[in-house]
RNA sequence: GGCCCGUUCGUCUAGCGGUUAGGACACCGCCCUCUCAAGGCGGAGAUCACGGGUUCGAAUCCCGUACGGGCUACCA
């Protein structure tokens, strides 16, 4: 057990992202590869967007992706609240050791007015921040308003003369930022409540965190937080910062890229192991070739110093394909656990039918597995195995029944299915491979004509295991009804 | 405006001074084949954003420029 500790602080203000997954994804993977703790921590200090409904979705999706954490709602942990609106104890501590150490003083400038001057001064061309009008006010005369209810913020006072912040990011190097560029910002708001680079640094430093691996959007505010952990006279944690994840366009991901949300991937049919594999090489690499990789090997293998630092781009199509890999890797009895649900979900299946039919679904699961690249497609794969009568399509009664010879096709079919006696795939393709000789037609057209028959369409799973899943009474039946429909 | 970050095939990336710039997705072709897939083999695709340096030698180091992105809130 390593005394590394990470946390992932999602903010319950809509649904857990991919680019969150992508960060929970790496702080979680860097905590198990170096025996460290990982930490979950839920960054509501924002009310009026945050929901228990958003909490709740996240905590599944989290636990859906298979990212377990060792501290946190639900599993608790010596160094909580884990929710930040339950924090406010820590943060008015955190802030009376500012104010002792005369490291925070009260604003009294309105919202408005510095909004106003804000504006003003960036139309002219330069604005360098809040203009510190009220750091130079007399402190017994500050603490008198204050005192007397007007209302106030806290600002940090950076200290003067502090030289240029420099730290090491451990994907991007040395960072250097001027001293002079930051200005006094706001801690603690006119309410009362932590502003974010606050009760952010508080809980890092209260829960004794020792790595910030979060999004790039962040740095730029690390600079600001390195000074409150000093103010505080806490140890600094290392900080990495993680790229964006862009759409298409090259533009930040956002819902107009279609699904970004782990659980409306989950509802697609993705698979938790394929998205987690796609998402962790969103900006790190095992090596120069390895793509296809298992929780544990992440977790063997992950360090921060194969992490990239550019924006990456999400490729749907890839995750497709990545997850069609896992779906076929899998073993049979693994994919019809998998596959149930759908089928329940479509009214293939009654419930509690899967169990009586296990082993028929087992036969199953390798046919589709090698043509799926989400559950989402099997329905419409499988469909013509449950129900009792397929309706022909249109398009396939035109280009394969109403050829010539697709009636004597059918008619020899059943005459030679007719005879099998034990109804398994290698016996009915032994019987059926006799047909198109027989005719002088080729096989294919023969085949096809069967499967028109059989599935309404010309494509469908292999011909034969599909015979032997449906049944030698529904195969005969279906082949006499199409028998109207086909030309000699 | 100011301050930061980023830029290798269309996409994800390998590369950390000397390589025919490697792999994966997608794409194209061939093979396999009862359709569709899967699979196998092969192909095309990157003047390493651009311009200057440093060096015997630069995708790799330095400086500019351009283009993206972030922060600059009493959002997170």
């Amino acid at each position: 057990m390593s005394d590394v500790r990470v946390r992932f602080a999602p903010s319950p203000t809509g649904h857990l992202h991919i680019g969150g997954a992508r960060t929970a994804i790496y702080n979680w993977a860097f905590a198990r590869h170096g025996g460290g703790t990982f930490i979950l921590r839920v960054d509501d200090t924002d009310p009026e967007r945050s929901t228990p409904e958003n909490t709740a979705a996240i905590l599944r999706a989290m636990r859906w992706l298979g990212l377990d954490w060792d501290e946190g709602p639900e599993v608790g942990g010596d160094r909580g609240p884990y929710f930040q609106a339950q924090r406010a104890a820590s943060y008015a501590q955190a802030l009376e050791t500012l104010k002792a150490s005369d490291a925070a003083y009260p604003c009294f400038c309105s919202a408005e007015r510095l909004e106003a001057a804000r504006e003003r001064a960036r139309a002219e061309g330069g604005y360098a921040g809040y203009p510190r009008t009220c750091r130079s006010l007399d402190p017994a005369e500050a603490r008198r308003r204050a005192d007397a209810g007007e209302p106030h913020t806290w600002r940090l006072k950076v200290p003067e003369g502090r030289g240029d912040i420099v730290f090491d990011d451990a994907v991007r190097g040395e960072l250097t930022f001027s001293a002079a560029s930051l200005d006094d910002f706001v801690l603690v708001r006119s309410d009362g409540t932590p502003t974010y680079n606050f009760a952010s640094v508080v809980d890092d430093a209260g829960m004794g965190i020792t790595h910030v691996i979060r999004g790039d959007d962040h740095l730029s505010n690390t600079p600001r937080q390195i000074l409150v952990f000093e103010a505080l006279g806490s140890p600094i944690p290392v900080f990495a910062h993680l790229s964006m994840i862009l759409g298409a366009d090259g533009k930040r991901l956002s819902k107009r890229h279609g699904a970004t949300s782990v659980e409306q991937f989950r509802d697609e049919g993705i698979l938790a192991e394929a998205l987690v594999n796609y998402l962790a090489l969103l900006g790190w690499s095992l090596d120069d070739r390895t793509t296809i990789f298992t929780r544990d090997e992440l977790v063997a293998n992950f360090t921060l110093e194969r992490v990239g630092r550019n924006p990456a781009v999400f490729d749907p199509e890839k995750l497709e394909w990545l997850d069609g890999v896992y779906i076929r890797e899998m073993p049979a009895a693994d994919l019809v656990d998998r596959m149930v649900p759908w089928l329940e979900a479509a009214g293939l299946l009654a419930s509690g039918e899967a169990e009586q039919r296990r082993p028929w679904l087992e036969e199953l699961a390798p046919l589709v597995s090698e043509r799926m690249k989400r559950l989402e497609e099997l329905v419409p794969m499988v469909r013509f195995l449950f129900e009792s009568r397929v309706s022909v399509e249109e398009a396939a009664r035109a280009k394969v029944l109403e050829k010539e010879g697709a009636g004597r096709s059918l008619d020899a079919a059943a005459g030679a299915l007719a005879a099998v006696s034990s109804w398994e795939a290698s016996a009915i393709e032994e019987s059926l491979r006799r047909v198109p000789e027989a005719l002088g037609l080729k096989p294919k057209a023969v085949f096809q004509a069967v499967r028109v028959a059989v599935s309404g369409t010309t494509v469908s799973l292999p011909l034969f295991e599909s015979l032997a899943l449906i049944g030698k009474e529904r195969t005969l039946e279906r082949l006499g009804a199409a028998r109207p429909m086909a030309a000699e």
